[in-house]
DNA sequence: CTCTATGCAAATCTTTTGCACGAAC
DNA sequence: GTTCGTGCAAAAGATTTGCATAGAG
């Protein structure tokens, strides 16, 4: 059900800039937040807060599910990550790092990025026609993914 | 968070038209199923189950929730109706009448339908460049309607 | 010292499921 | 008569919240 199973290096730097975010925004800088920012960083792909929880247990067992969702809630606040809900189970979180669409399949619930340059012309569109601003890091588009074409 | 919440008269020839429909796929003509599909039909806007229950229960008391989510889910498969889940709240339901995509509000919740014209080329480019296939009844993109630029 | 963050438990909300009885065919 | 439909209750899954205490600034 997720994609980017395999962990990346997280740059430390990124890690604290994105602390220094949520710093400007009332919140202090624990090492709960500090681990699930790195573990954001180190898993690129869509995960369910669960998934997060998981990673960000095996460094600090202590840290509670619930914990992790109210970060979840304050980065997607701060345009840190964005929420995807797929037609079932839970909602998966990802880093919003460059404009992108998602494409999830019915079927396995594979989520594939689309380059923004893709539906620029409906962004467009939806803003002159419908005075609509379509947020760029939370477009999904659903349908079947070429394996499930059966 | 729901549009369109006034009813419209309900065609009976269309309604016996999808539970032939139904019919086909081994389903019974019952009550709970004629009424649901009239209250689908009264009401073009997107609803959740409860919205929808409470509709059908004005004129029947005893259909249960879990009834209408039993029907909802027959109607989503035999593609009468398209399932929504908005980033917060609950799922809403609408006739699959025409193709369109759906502009849903981050902030207000409002869902705008769009022609299914808008988006062919991403349709097409979807399918030559990844093989995947866009369900046009099912397509959802968030942003910010015109009335919540602020 | 003050205010936020956290763990934990419990509540909430949405949706699904098991079962026994009633209804459609 | 056989199979499907339904109400009810209960479970399941995902997420949110209240609260007392620990920790950051």
């Amino acid at each position: 059900m997720s994609t980017h199973g395999h962990p990346a290096p997280a740059d430390p730097g990124r890690v604290e800039q994105i602390l220094a975010r949520v710093r400007e925004h009332g919140g202090r800088r624990t090492p709960a937040r500090r681990l699930l920012v790195t573990v954001l960083l180190e898993h690129p792909g869509h995960h369910s807060a669960e998934e997060l929880a998981a990673a960000v247990q095996a460094r600090a067992p202590d840290v509670h599910l619930s914990t992790i969702y109210r970060h979840l809630d304050e980065l997607e606040q701060l345009h840190v990550i964005d929420r995807t809900r797929p037609s079932h189970g839970p909602a998966t979180y990802h880093l919003a790092a460059t404009d992108h669409g998602h494409l999830i399949c019915d079927l396995c619930g594979t989520i594939t990025e689309i380059p923004a340059s893709l539906f620029t012309h409906l962004t467009h569109t939806a803003q002159a026609s419908y005075g609509f601003t379509i947020n760029p890091h939370h477009l999904t588009i659903t349908g079947h993914c070429a394996n499930c074409q059966a």
